[in-house]
Formats: C-alpha cells, structure tokens, sequence
DNA sequence: CATTCCCGCCAAACG
DNA sequence: CGTTTGGCGGGAATG
C-alpha cells in the first residue's frame, strides 16, 4: 500500500478522467456531514475511530479533529480509548444549556474587592469539566512543592480544540454579540494577554476548523458585519434559558435567579476569571458588548423573513408536511454542493440516502424540542 | 495580494 | 516500548 497520494500538485496521469482536487471535498465541514450521517442511526451507540476513519476514507488524525468538537456540543462521549459513545442530537440542548451556565458563571461575578489585581502570571484556574457524569478525576495534586516546574502548565488540555469551541460557542451564548468574527474571537478567547504574535494565527486556524464543523451542523452560519465588510459568523443554533418551573429534573436546584444578575450597569472592574474570559471582559468594556440577560426583554423572535425562520438547526425544507416542492427562494442550504462533490473516489451515491436521513432525523428531533416548549428562540 | 484551512509532522499522553 | 491523541504551523488553494 501506498500513503496518501500526497497533494494535488499535477494530476499525474493514474487513469480515470481527472481530479481536479477541489478542496471542499475534503473539508472538515463535509466530512462532519458525513460523519454525522453515517452515525445517525438507531443501532448506533458505540463509535469506533478506525472504523469512521476507513469508512469515510480519510485519515485518523481529521477524526479527531470532527471528534472533538461533536463531543463540546455533546453529540459524542469519548468512551474509551478509540471508543465514543454516540448521544445524539437530543443531547445537544442540555450540553449548550451547561455551557451557557458555565458561561456566565465565569463572567458573572463582579464583586471585587480591590481595584487593583493584575491577573497576570499563572491562571490557577482549570476548567473543570462539568458534564454531570464521568469525571472520576481524583484531586492528585502531587507537586513536589518547589522544584522547578515552571513552564509547561497546563496538561495541554488548555489548548485543546474543544474547550476551543466550548468557548468559541459560550461567546455566542454568553454575550449579547451574534456576530463575531474569528478574529475577534481568537482575540477574545486568547489565553494569553502579551505574545500577540503567532498565537492569533494559530488560533485562527484552529476557529476555522471549528467554525467550519458548526456551520455543516449549522449552528453558525458565515455572514459579512453590517458595517464593515469583515466576514462573521452568526449563530442559529437555539439558546436556552437558565432555570425555568416545570419541576422536572431531579434536584431542586431551582433559582439560581440571580446569578449574574445585578445589572450591567456594573463599572467594576473585573475581577479574575477564565484567562480567556478575562480578556473577554476586557474587550467588552472597551466595545459595547454586553452579557446577555436571560431576561424577557424583547424578544425579538426572530423576524420572520429570511430563510432561518423559525428554524435554527432545520437545514432545507422542512417547515411542514407536504410541500416537497421547495418554492425556490430561501437558498436553503447548500445540499446542491454537498452533493455535488461527494468523494473523488470511491463511488459513494447513498450519501444523498443518509443526507435525507439526517435531515429527517434532525426535524423529528426538533420538533420533539420545540413540543416542550422548554427552549427559546433567539437571534 | 489576503483569506481560508488541509495536510501531516511529530510530541504529549496513555497503555 | 508501541500506540493513540492531537497541537501546530507550512504553505497550497481560493477569493
């Protein structure tokens, strides 16, 4: 066997007509799709990487990528080693409600008590986890005291790719901003607060990744600011609300009411949070950003009138029964180009079976959600 | 030229 | 030690 072909470069003969090499034929964002349809299903429980590897003909290394950001959104659970436990899209409500908590827990907090406190040098702060279950992480804190040990914190974990989108997508649900651009928001979600160099590359790249996984799911969707030209991105995906009656899930637990609540009238200086939402914080006293309250105000259910009507997720049609004829308009998504480049090799048609199947399966899921009534819409 | 972002080297993190 | 995970950045493809 041979590696990978290495790049395109020039179609070196090798039989069949030609490959022009496209890009978006292998973008993360197509092979989320793919990922996701294949899995979708009812047997499915158990993920193997190898298997999603060889099965949607691409390296592991791209599994891990895909991987990583469907398990911030709680689509997966990693299981064991090489082993994800699929959750399914039902699961994503709950994990978005987890983060926007955990969000604003983290800005919340204005109580300062000194005005000054240079947050500077190590962040002691380590993101715990949350997630409900699974976590048997023993508080081993076995540090030989003094001894060296300077540089190299953070057990990596800090620059992984997922608490990269945890944090790319609290942005959206913490913050009265819905548009944000990469770069703003690798600024924002910058761990650090000096070596502006090469960092914001790096992490720029790493937000396209991820961007490019959340708008396949469409989540987010790639739009240009109002003012200026800049490429943004928006989010579609629904927003929850904190607590709500409806005694329902265990514990009481109830009213955290005001949990950030005072007001943001706030001029307080900030006091130590995330290092990555210390930076937030900042920038948001310098722009007009503010944290979004879970209050009632207007709720400017979005208007009705472009294509994402009351759908967040919903991909193309799907308003009601009937009507398979879509009266053109609403571009709808772009399933014309996803289907029109699947895979250069391997003859893969019932990929349009599983895109329809996905589709289906994510309104049944979303209707199912918007029975309850349990979430809200918002832009 | 600038923006997007794929590829895969190679080092931490496990067994 | 081998294997699994996955940062990280070059630089090609695209706009």
């Amino acid at each position: 066997m041979d590696l990978v072909p290495k790049h395109a470069g020039a179609a070196t003969e090798s039989g069949s007509k030609d490959i022009p090499y496209c890009r978006k034929q292998k973008s993360l964002g197509l092979l989320c799709s793919n990922f996701l349809s294949l899995y979708d299903h009812d047997g499915v429980e158990s993920i193997g990487l190898d298997d999603a590897a060889s099965k949607l003909g691409v390296e592991r290394r791209r599994i891990y990528d895909i991987v990583n950001v469907l398990e911030s959104v709680g689509i997966l659970t990693r299981k064991a080693k090489n082993r994800y436990t699929w959750k399914g899209f039902g699961a994503i409500p709950k994990a978005l409600e987890n983060l926007k908590r955990e969000g604003l827990r983290d800005i919340g907090p204005a109580a300062d008590t000194s005005c000054s406190e240079k947050i500077s040098g190590p962040q002691i702060s380590d993101d715990e986890e949350d997630e409900m279950c699974s976590d048997m992480n023993s508080l081993s804190q076995n540090d030989r005291s003094d001894s060296s040990s300077l540089l190299k914190r953070d057990s990596r974990k800090e620059k992984s790719l997922g608490l990269l989108t945890q944090n790319f997508v609290k942005l959206f649900l913490c913050t009265d901003m819905d548009m944000i651009s990469l770069d703003d928001a690798a600024k924002l979600l910058l761990g650090d607060g000096k070596h502006t160099s090469m960092t914001t590359r790096t992490k720029v790249r790493r937000l396209y990744d991820i961007a490019n996984v959340l708008s396949s799911m469409k989540f987010i969707e790639k739009t240009h600011h109002p003012e200026t030209r800049k490429p943004a991105f928006r989010w579609l995906g629904l927003t929850v609300k904190p607590d709500n009656s409806t005694a329902d899930s265990l514990i009481a637990s109830d009213s955290k009411k005001r949990i950030f609540g005072t007001d943001l009238t706030n001029a307080t200086t900030t006091k130590r949070l995330r290092m990555d939402e210390d930076r937030f914080k900042i920038l948001k006293a310098h722009n007009q950003v503010q944290v979004k309250h879970e209050n009632e105000n207007e709720d400017e259910t979005i208007t009705a009138g472009k294509s994402y009507q009351f759908g967040p997720f919903a991909p193309a049609n799907v308003p009601k029964v009937g009507d398979s004829h879509d009266g053109e308009g609403k571009e709808a998504v772009d399933w014309e180009s996803l289907s029109a480049s699947y895979r250069p090799q391997y003859h893969n048609q019932a990929l349009k079976d599983l895109f329809s199947h996905f589709v289906e399966a994510w309104q049944s899921w979303y209707s199912e959600v918007a029975g309850k009534g349990r979430m809200k819409l918002m832009s």
